[in-house]
DNA sequence: TATGAATGAGAGTTCATTCAT
DNA sequence: CATGAATGAACTCTCATTCAT
């Protein structure tokens, strides 16, 4: 049961977290408000976690392990690119904004230790290389094309989903990767 | 001349200002960084802004009115969506990367004061309007989603631009146009 | 025993402040002489205090708080106006350049922000008026010129305070305090 | 008219530091609005000062100058310390509050540079002692205490001025000043 | 003589991190 | 394990002073 507990502080920061840097950005969050919104003390975040970096570490390890999950299931239930296209896009919105949001303030604050970055992102990238295999390959599609497009849509979705509702986003979500992964030749 | 020299030196903080802040962010940029590039004293960027926000918002409105000069240019020279696509893919890919990257920086940095925010975007929304009364009024997208997705686009492509070379890059652009300018109905 | 340590160091913050405010006037000390000379950190005084104006106003209320409970000890104790003075004399001359100097300072700074100020003496104003409608109502001498003068009086004494003897100072207000308390009609 | 053109401008900054100086204090006015108000270029100021400091130097010789003056006229005019009084506080009044605000900064500003204070206020000093001599030597008034209480009180009206019409200002500082030069012996 | 663009030292303030309890 | 008082490095911003014109 303190295994239990200590698991349930430390989600409790990072959820804190994640939800705050979504809101106001990284560096606009500080350990003062993330301790006060977690209700834990400002020395107990450092129990858990090295330091401030590594709390936004954690939180895109944890969305690209969500999207790697929701890609992982929607590749392993969906028989064709249709239907792989619309399972991805109802798995993936849910709670889209808060996700790039994150995978963005990762995406930069971590450009300087690009080591770091790539550690955290291969998990991902390699899920998304078996659905591009399977789907994808040998069309004009590159690997690299696939993973920019679909990540940058997803940042873009940040932009976005202030000013479109769900359904909207959906409906443009599937347009454009029909766009990107259905096209015809040339 | 003492007047170009002044312009000379402004121009110059603000380009190093904005070369710094897409590299590193708004808030790992210190002034005495920008003032140390840009080869002045740290008082004297105060002569020319009166905030580090000041810079950010100057940058924004600088890149905004560059897309707007875009395309009203791309706008006017066309006479088919078709042809109106291929000229702003040209125009528009230019120094992509700095622009989304100043744009995002601004969107986030702005957020708490929608009124600066809307007012240094609303040029560049004027002009995107008059684009979609041209091509698209009629069809089943609405401005909001037009003005949405190409922003958004924009900014995904400051992810895309640090893997994807200028060429793939005006290729996908293209492809992502054609997707939402073209679509059939429904 | 912690609550007890904690006051301890705002308080030596404080005592340290209005020395240096005394000595060299409120923009002519810096938070680094402040902290170097409290032997606290410099962010520690963050914690105590909001900003470097709180510790003037901090200052000044417990200046006018001394004074107010000297008037109303020496109000208590006094029979007749000749044993009030006498014992007003004796009780306020004590650290009087330090007290003089703090309430000068705050009235000349804070003289923006007149609600503040007027918050911060009205406790000092209503123990004097206390004081005036016992011994002077219905003589020549309006409230408004009470308490002008006296506290002017304590004022210039910052001035004599560095020529004086206490002796001498006290023997010169007392003079004048009878002066203003006690002179003949007209 | 070189000459008096000169002096005009050297004149008009002076003049309009002091009416700042006075109004806010002396670190929180600038050099770029004294400028500014004294319409003349910030450089300009340093052709006829030093410094900041020098500049509050000369305003406050300007006004111990002007009291010395009224002193010497005073003194000269009156027969009897009754006279000497009631001269002296018509003739002291006048323009009060600033003079006594710019006695008081300059007495603090300078606390740090005896010599320099001492240099400026000897003049003013050496008339208040001509007028001691005449009326009140062999009282139990010592000099420095007359010379302490009188300048003193010069400033406490900076804290009266505010509250107290002219005529009562007259009517408390010559009461004062009957209390200090004619009181009884003992 | 007159100017104001340019400057950098130093100000007040914030906050990630440490550590004694 | 858990805490939050304490810290100082680093931030943005101000302004007296200089100097080329």
């Amino acid at each position: 049961m303190a295994q239990v507990k200590k698991e349930d502080k430390k989600k409790r920061i990072l959820n804190t977290a994640m939800r705050l840097f979504a809101e106001k950005g990284f560096r606009n969050v500080s350990l003062d408000e993330i301790a006060r919104e977690a209700k834990v003390g400002k020395g107990t975040i450092y129990v858990y976690f090295d330091s401030k970096m590594r709390i936004l570490e954690e939180s895109a390890k944890s969305v690209f392990n969500g999207f790697t999950e929701s890609f992982r299931l929607v590749f392993e239930r969906s028989e064709s690119i249709d239907e792989f296209i619309d399972n991805l896009v109802n798995s993936v919105v849910e709670n889209i904004s808060v996700k790039s949001k994150i995978m963005m303030l990762f995406h930069k604050e971590s450009s300087y230790d690009r080591e770091k970055y790539i550690q955290t992102i291969s998990d991902y990238k390699e899920t998304l290389k078996r659905v591009y295999e399977r789907f994808l390959k040998g069309s004009d599609v590159s690997f690299e094309e696939f993973h920019s497009v679909l990540t940058g849509i997803f940042m873009a979705i940040y932009m976005m989903a202030e000013n479109l509702g769900e359904d909207e986003m959906k409906k443009m979500l599937k347009r454009v990767l029909i766009c990107i992964l259905k096209r015809e030749k040339g």
